[in-house]
DNA sequence: TAAATTAGTTAGCCTAGCTAACTATATACC
DNA sequence: GGTATATAGTTAGCTAGGCTAACTAATTTA
């Protein structure tokens, strides 16, 4: 068992407790794990294209189709014309900013208990791996 | 934005790129990620089973019955008796010992690819956080 | 101006999980 | 000892969260 074969099953056995985990905070706000991440994107990037959206989760075209019409269902989010007829820009609208916010802080007590214990330096360590990992794998 | 929300950020992040290149990896094999982590179990840890390879696994009984189903047909492994009649063990028969095996030494190169560039003391840290996080998670 | 590309959608599929309800066996309690 | 409860695994049917193929409309390229 390499290092290497350590991480990744590590990396991996986290994945669904931490999920399950994170659906249940969300539960109060009628939101699954793959919504709030639209959210956050478009809160931290502002708003942008469905194309934009797909690139950055690393998902297709018609994931994001059903993501985001969820979510304007839910008065989340709006679209608006872009910089030609084809494209669609897709921002929060002020519900959904202020519900971004509240989730944000709502979260935080989850992921600070969940990193309890752990140095801020060592956090940072493996926030930079994860990082380069992701550069790595996408060329 | 806290550092915390920033790791998580950039774990899930990860997650689909490197599950969508692990699966291209076994593809070969005629195998999903998920299964998969049922053999590297069963070869780690040696015969267990169904309710502990659920535990280990965290996800339900019912998703083990067809992972297990799916890989006895494949003929990778095979149950038998446990310590009393309800159980089964579920355990490698020798083709899926050489298999994994045979995977294991296939991933490598991919995983050295995708850690291309981390110190081994960064990669060692990355995965006591993961560690950590399972823990304070699960109680 | 015709061909190729791009943005988004629709339909229908798949993986990888889930819950509820069941059978068979084992354990605990009165 | 016999009944109630718990445990191991299964079955049926559901859901989240993706996917590809094929399409329309608009844009860019040759």
């Amino acid at each position: 068992m390499t290092i290497e074969q350590d991480f990744f099953n590590q990396y991996r056995l986290m994945y669904r407790p931490f999920i399950n985990q994170l659906n249940v905070q969300l539960e109060p706000y009628q939101l699954y794990s793959s919504q709030w991440a639209v959210l956050r994107f478009l809160n931290d990037k502002g708003p942008h294209s469905f194309v934009d959206i797909a690139n950055f989760m690393s998902i297709e075209k018609p994931s994001v189709t059903k993501l985001v019409h969820k979510l304007v269902e839910l008065g989340y989010v709006e679209t608006m014309a872009g910089k030609d007829k084809r494209e669609k820009l897709v921002h929060l609208t002020m519900h959904g900013e202020e519900l971004v916010q509240e989730i944000k802080s709502h979260l935080n007590p989850f992921f600070e208990q969940a990193l309890a214990g752990v140095p801020k330096q060592d956090i940072d360590i493996a926030t930079q791996v994860l990082a380069r990992i992701c550069m790595n794998i996408n060329q």
